[in-house]
RNA sequence: GGAGGGAUACCGAAGUGGCCAAACGGGGCGGACUGUAAAUCCGCUGACUUCGUCUUCGAAGGUUCGAAUCCUUCUCCCUCCA
């Protein structure tokens, strides 16, 4: 009990916490997550951290990169961590952050999406140190009587106060019964997994919370939330989601995820970078000023952070390519290195038959659209009448847009 | 259980017998421009054998020369009453 050990285990405290503060929205309460960190180092007893995860999709995106970015920081800080697959509560469908019911799944789907869910997750997760539980374990054998007795801790006027549920309510959207079972059945997750921390954006601080209420209902100690930001998608705006389209997912090619990087709003470009890369805060503050004064610009910035992203998800190696094939194909206009090869006989064919046999448009409606619209490339030189005929050569580079590219091979 | 309101294209939302392949906004896709697949501006956005034809307005029937619009039944959602 000397001063000095209790020195020690004050900065202890203090670093770790700097670690788990780092972008992080809320912290609530506040004042328990050193209490609870102070108690961990001096009895050396890891904390409990839980993350509950939907396996309801199959790509992860990097919206959700930063919530289990957070996860690995208490991993390589020693704590356990245990990432929970709700299998169980996928097959109810928690409706947070949505305006409407989420349809429910079938057990294959969610055991199928569990595990391309896990594989993915260790990109980012030390699988070595990551313990997997399934929600199913407790929660599958839950007698009606079980769930009465959860269920009487709650009234339906508080539930009503989580946002989602209060504004489905009020504006006469539906809202099933069986919703309301979600919150009751991540909080018992808590339960069942004595955690001491649970991890989760800022739209689970209700469910979250939930399973705080439940621990002192059980009888144990009370979690601490640890709310992460939602991260804004490629418009900027919404939350980044497969559902909205706007997203970018870590299995992404390097191209793709690079490019979609450089279509990101100037205004969330920062963001990014806080809450994605391990840049520290002081140089990210360096590009912030930088911006500001006209020093840097914002498309180097962008450049910085999409090869960053890339060489995070793939190697540098792929980050040095995507960023020359952006350069060549999207600042000067040419031709991309690696066109996808297609055979095709050598009988003459409109242009829009080209097309859509080569999935560069939808239908003929849209390959004739495309052509009226100028988009429509052979060769390099504009074809601009629908039923103009091609008579495919080898080599020839056919072009839809600025993205799309077939090279032709006559077989 | 009773009374009433609603369901329109990817989404939101007009339209209430022909002028509706369906206004408008968002999204998406193209084009121009640029500092980038940012921003801004412009165009397109059911399908097909495209100056014409065919299939769409919750589902199925019906009335009518003609229906997203009227009638019947059904499905789903919401409100109020119990």
């Amino acid at each position: 009990m000397s001063t000095e050990l209790d020195v020690q285990l004050d900065q202890e405290v203090a670093r770790q916490l700097k670690i788990i503060s780092r972008g992080v929205a809320e912290i609530v309460p506040k004042g328990e997550l050193s209490q609870k960190l102070r108690k961990s180092i001096a009895t050396k007893t890891p904390l409990i951290v839980k993350l509950g995860v939907d396996p309801t999709g199959i790509d992860l995106t990097l919206g959700h990169t930063v919530v289990l970015q957070k996860m690995k920081q208490f991993q390589d800080l020693g704590h356990r961590v245990h990432l929970l697959i709700g299998d169980f509560t996928a097959t109810i469908g928690d409706p947070s952050g949505k305006s409407e019911t989420r349809k429910q799944l079938t057990r294959e789907q969610v055991l199928e999406n569990a595990k391309t869910y896990s594989d993915q997750v260790f990109k980012i997760l030390d699988r070595s140190k990551t313990e997997i539980v399934y929600n199913s374990d407790w929660l599958a054998p839950f007698t009606f009587a079980d769930v009465i007795q959860l269920t009487s801790t709650m009234t339906v006027a508080r539930m009503l106060e989580r946002e989602d549920f209060h504004n489905r309510f009020t504006q006469n959207l539906p809202l099933s019964i069986h919703e309301f079972f979600y919150p009751f059945m991540q909080g018992y997750d808590s339960v069942a997994l004595k955690a001491d921390v649970e991890l989760g954006g800022t739209d689970q601080k209700f469910n979250i919370l939930m399973g705080r209420m439940l621990q002192k209902e059980y009888g144990q100690p009370q979690q601490v939330c640890v709310l992460l930001p939602i991260l804004e998608g490629l418009d900027g705006v919404q939350k980044m989601s497969k559902s909205l389209g706007n997203y970018i997912g870590i299995n992404e090619d390097p191209v793709n995820m690079y490019g979609k990087t450089m279509s990101i709003p100037d205004s969330i470009l920062l963001r990014y970078f806080e809450l994605l890369t391990d840049l520290s805060l002081e140089e990210i503050e360096e590009l912030r000023s930088g911006i500001a004064s006209g020093s840097v610009h914002p498309r180097d910035a962008k450049m910085k952070l999409a090869w960053m992203l890339v060489a995070r998800f793939h190697d540098g190696d792929a980050a040095d390519r995507a960023e020359q094939h952006f350069k060549t194909v999207f600042q000067k206009g040419a031709l991309p290195e690696d066109i996808p090869v297609v055979s095709i006989a050598a009988e003459p064919l409109s242009i829009v038959q080209l097309l859509t046999t080569n999935n560069l448009a939808t239908s003929n409606s849209d390959a004739r659209r495309l052509v009226q619209g100028g988009a429509v490339k052979v060769d390099g030189d504009k074809v601009d009448r629908p039923d103009q005929q091609i008579v495919p050569q080898t080599d020839m580079v056919v072009q839809a847009g600025k993205r799309k590219f077939i090279r032709l091979k006559v077989e």
